[in-house]
RNA sequence: GGCCCGUUCGUCUAUCGGUUAGGACAUCUGGUUUUCAACCAGGUAAGAGGGGUUCGACUCCCCUACGGGCUGCCA
């Protein structure tokens, strides 16, 4: 059987999840984490992956950052199926309340933003959980009517059943979560304005999602979202909750963002595939290994390997991922960059395999060409002065190949009697200005100039 | 304050009552290498604390401590 399908086949299951960031930032690791879990989810399953932009907060939505989203999540290679916009389906969340409330499940509310706030601090100090009261509920009609020919504006509100909400967490395990400590969620604001529950709520059911993977943050909203949806007549997904990632202290990540964006770790030379390598694993029972490819990654997903305590990250762990992967990269993937560094496609080849193995970021690279063409700043100890001025004095004339090494060192170790370590390191340290580096009988031919001072 | 979740080597974790508590990464040592890296071999290193239940608890229950999340007319 043939496992590859084209960007259209048609899909082989009903398997549907969607990762819907709200586009007021760029995307960074935590973000991350979660569209890659579910779109692995459904590459696994040969289902259909959703990127929905939760744009219904207007004030904060930009274009830009939904742009930059999607770029980087190309960058990646996280492909979607579709692409949705919940500001383009304003007019169905609108149905979708009219039929709630005709069911008696929404009801409208008078209270100001002030109020609540009062009624909050006041159950606060008599150690009451500040959950909503339902005053707004017991209103009869005609003081509703009243209260709005008086100017008050109105907002709305879901009726949650008070029960015990349960689900089966694919990662929790079984949660349960007692409707009546949780408020009454608001659906529409005062400005008519559609909030996040609600439009994420009909969207899951509107566009068939079957499974979602979020952060943990998320797990009291799916408690109401999941009466939301079975107050709509849909089958709520499954739910899995992922872990938050915390800096190495344990401490907040988010207050670290700044750092941890995608945009950020690309500039500091990271690769897709070593941080879709860590992002996939870490939190896992499984061992953090790099992919060689997507396909790897799908492959070896499980989201019921993940823990439920939170996990530290440390955006160190990327580079020695990013170091394994660079330095099984073929030439052609190279090639442009180290055509850009002025080496000649003659040497290009003996360039990459020489210098890969000394570096961790592909901008490395440049430290290596620069030391070829301009030659190092030599490293000389000063006991090894007259020595190195003599064996420099024995270079035999060019051109270099790659037994010039062992015929220099030869003859230098026949006129000075030194050997081993004495003899090559001093040599190594007046040739390339440093202590490590690749085997210098490669190095030889492709050193342009020396330094003698 | 209320609700939900969590706590095993430095890190990510395995263990579905009986294990020398396993693996991966990191680290250390040895081998190999003119050096570094890579590679190979080996080593150090863990059940938050206290009560129960039990012949026996890392595992089940309770309490405490600590950590995370939610508690918005944000997402």
């Amino acid at each position: 059987m043939k496992k590859h399908r084209g960007p259209r086949s048609a899909k082989m299951s009903n398997v549907t999840t969607r990762f819907a960031p709200s586009p007021t930032g760029y995307i960074h690791v935590g973000n991350l984490r979660t569209a890659l879990m579910n779109y692995l989810i459904s590459r696994k399953a040969g289902g259909t992956f959703i990127l929905r932009l939760d744009d219904t907060d207007q004030e904060r939505s930009k274009q830009e950052y939904a742009d930059s989203i999607m770029a980087d999540l190309e960058w990646l290679g996280i492909h979607w199926d579709r692409v949705e916009k919940q500001s383009m389906r304003i007019d169905r969340y609108r149905e979708a309340a009219e039929e709630l409330k005709n069911k008696g499940r929404v009801y409208e509310c008078f209270e100001s933003s002030i109020e609540l706030e009062l009624k909050r601090k006041k159950q606060l100090n008599m150690h009451r959980p500040p959950v909503y009261d339902r005053a707004s509920l017991g209103l009869s009609d005609a003081n509703k009517a009243k209260m709005r020919t008086e100017g008050y504006d109105s907002y709305w509100r879901f009726l949650l059943n008070w029960t015990h909400i349960e689900w089966n967490d694919k990662i929790l395990g079984p949660i349960s979560i007692d409707a009546s400590s949780v408020s009454d969620p608001v659906l529409i604001r005062a400005d008519g304005r559609i909030l996040y529950t609600f439009a994420s709520s009909v969207d899951d059911i509107d566009m068939g999602v079957t499974f979602i993977v979020r952060g943990a943050d998320h797990v009291t909203n799916t408690a109401t979202q999941i009466q939301i949806m079975e107050a709509m007549s849909g089958t709520p997904p499954s739910f899995a909750h992922h872990s938050l990632l915390t800096g190495g202290k344990g401490e907040e990540l988010s207050k670290r963002l700044g750092t941890l964006s995608l945009r950020d770790l690309r500039t500091q030379g990271v690769e897709p595939m070593a941080l879709l390598s860590l992002m996939a694993r870490l939190g896992s029972s499984k061992p953090v290994e790099l992919a060689s490819s997507i396909q790897d990654l799908i492959d070896g997903f499980d989201v019921s390997s993940f823990g439920a305590a939170p996990t530290k990250f440390n955006a160190e762990d990327l580079f020695p991922l990013t170091r394994a992967h660079v330095q099984s990269l073929p030439l052609p993937a190279v090639a442009d960059q180290i055509k850009a560094l002025g080496v000649t496609e003659a040497e290009a080849q003996d360039f990459w395999n020489i210098a890969k193995a000394n570096i961790t970021i592909l901008s490395d690279l440049k430290e290596w060409a620069d030391l070829f063409q301009n030659g190092a700043d030599p490293l000389i100890e000063t006991e090894d002065a007259s020595f190195v001025q003599e064996a420099l004095a024995m270079l035999p004339p060019r051109p270099w190949t790659k037994s010039t090494w062992s015929e220099w060192t030869e003859a230098v170790k026949t006129a000075t009697g030194r050997k081993g370590k004495t003899l090559y390191m001093p040599l190594r340290k007046a040739l390339t200005g440093r202590t490590d580096g690749p085997e210098m009988a490669d190095i030889m031919p492709l050193i342009k100039v020396v330094k003698t001072g």
